[in-house]
DNA sequence: TTTAAAAATACAATCGATTGTATTTTGTTT
DNA sequence: AAACAAAATACAATCGATTGTATTTTTAAA
């Protein structure tokens, strides 16, 4: 099976037309007459022409294409966020490269590489939970080229984040639940390596003094929030001596610590209110509904692409230190409901 | 911010070796010498130079990169198959790009189109439901290059299908219902358009025959099979005169079909016993747990890109008209256990 | 008809890496 | 030290499209 790739020189010999003027025909240039122009389309439609973009990013320096790196597209929130990045690029003409990090640092750092070699014109990135250390993201820098962090923010400079303010939802969260009646709370905390958890867990403790009940370490469990965690969280529920609350930093892990509490014979929200965190579609669906909060996940993708667009297109002369923050809805269930 | 990227001319330059040695150096060819290798490497470290692939897979015409569409990644059935073939591109050295169809078919036409603009060596396509017409393929196969569909089958010629049987599996889940006692069985079906939707219902027919049970049109509902025709059926479920039994070409349909078939006083599984399909995560929270078919989702991704980069390698000397049938499992839960 | 201006087209270099061929350098053998 | 093979490196063309400049053709004005 040959490769059979049409050029714009099969095009240029067979009219007898410099290729200059054929791919300036091609792109619509105004120095080309409209009866060349026709010829040419029609020629190109004729023999199947289809312009080979990397012979013309090289050339251009240009590639219309930017990449997104995320920790698993297979979570609602990312899969939905990217709907809204290709919404938005697929309108400004770029195209989208999804990759996913799988919440690995040295996969991101490899990702990082392969987004500079296939020479994007921009990255939006939701980082991974193991990332620590932002060399890699400096390196990138380093070529000019610039890179906006989304969902999870990154403390890089020259950097834009667009966010949620997860001080603010957490401590709310929090309330909601104090508001309830629950005293005694325990907090599903993610790594405390990512800004975001550090932040939500600030927010529950700050929810926690101004309504004057005790901050209790033991009653904080850090783990990565996937559903094994939930079971092993709720079985260190089981064996402290007084919950009435859970703040989840997740859905996930939400869902798995009351399947698992349930089977128990502990009643929610009556025993144990919950709140989660993300919307995940099976927080609407599981009995109790599991009282979450809704990041606007679509609109936060339109917003972080249509920054880095803006970044693309200023080249460099824009501030682009800046953080946008979104905000978030409390959509309050049945599994936090104790008062009516 | 200027754009400085590093070339091997720089490096060239820096060391007063040809480019065409630093090439072969950064290519760990043999006919350079271990000693100007380290001091091209050190250089290019020293410089940050990372290789522009545009440039080199313009020149050698391989991108050493594959295509990927699918209807939408938030299906928890694509992001796992993408999983899987993420994991065999990456043992490859292959990059993925990944992108949604939306269902749409112009849209899937134009993905096809930057497909064949950015060189991809091969695609991977679970097509839209939508897509009726293959010349946007047969475009792409002209230039020589290999396509395979997964889990949606295509009639395409020269071509590689990787699916589950799903007449058998559609015969299966249906004679599960009877053999439960159902002998009013509703049938949630795609659209008719697509094989795979075909193929279920035919299996769903067959089932009822071998039992003598009456086949009725006003008991197949063809939709889209997304949550709010999932409501829809379950109206029209109760318009009906009896039913025992649903069998749903998804999860998603079923699910609210349910819950809305529960707001109106209706018992599953003792009023209606429900199976659906896909295996979505939230079919084993929901109450009761839906019966469903877990399809080889991962798997089926990593044997989708082996077979795919088979025949890439092969560069076209493979018969490569072939189907592949996966065993897909049936998972038994509460919402069909009539009998115990 | 001549001539200048404008429009259309052609020429040629370029993007960065690769690769077949040519040349130089090194090493071995007598 | 000469002679030759082998190893290492240099030269130069190429992938396909783009784009600044030069040239030709067309149009319009004098």
């Amino acid at each position: 099976m040959k490769n059979n790739n049409v050029t714009i020189h099969d095009i240029s010999k067979a009219l007898e037309i410099d290729s200059s003027t054929v791919s300036r025909a091609l792109n619509n240039s105004p120095r080309v007459s409209q009866k060349t122009k026709d010829k040419i389309i029609s020629k190109a439609n004729e023999l199947g022409y289809q312009r080979n973009s990397l012979a013309s990013k090289l050339r251009t320096n240009k590639t219309h294409s930017i990449g997104v790196i995320v920790p698993r597209i297979s979570r609602h929130f990312f899969s939905s966020a990217i709907a809204g990045i290709e919404e938005t690029a697929y309108d400004a003409g770029y195209d989208v490269i999804i990759c996913q990090s799988l919440d690995d640092y040295e996969r991101e750092k490899k990702l990082m590489n392969t987004m500079l070699s296939n020479r994007v014109d921009g990255v939006l990135i939701s980082i991974s939970m193991k990332t620590t250390e932002h060399d890699h993201f400096k390196e990138y820098q380093k070529q000019g080229l610039p890179i906006l962090f989304f969902d999870r923010p990154c403390a890089l400079a020259n950097s834009t984040n667009v966010i949620i303010d997860d001080f603010k939802i957490g401590k709310e969260v929090t309330e909601h639940l104090i508001e309830q009646g629950c005293k005694d709370i325990v907090h599903f905390s993610g790594p405390q390596t990512s800004q975001l958890y550090q932040q939500r867990t600030k927010g529950f403790k700050a929810a926690l003094e101004k309504h004057q009940l005790p901050f209790r370490e033991e009653y904080v469990f850090e783990s990565s929030l996937m559903k094994e965690d939930g079971i092993e969280m709720a079985k260190k529920i089981l064996a402290l001596p007084k919950v009435d609350g859970v703040v989840s930093s997740n859905d996930t892990s939400a869902i798995s610590a009351m399947q698992h509490l349930k089977e128990n014979g502990i009643r929610i929200p009556q025993d144990i209110a919950f709140v989660g965190f993300s919307n995940e579609p099976v927080s609407a669906v599981f009995e109790p509904s599991l009282t979450t909060v809704k990041q606007p996940d679509f609109e936060m993708g339109k917003i972080a692409a249509s920054l880095l667009f803006e970044q693309i297109k200023s080249e460099g002369n824009l501030r682009i230190n800046q953080t946008k923050i979104l905000e978030p809805e409390l959509i309050i269930r049945n599994s936090s409901r104790k008062k009516s």
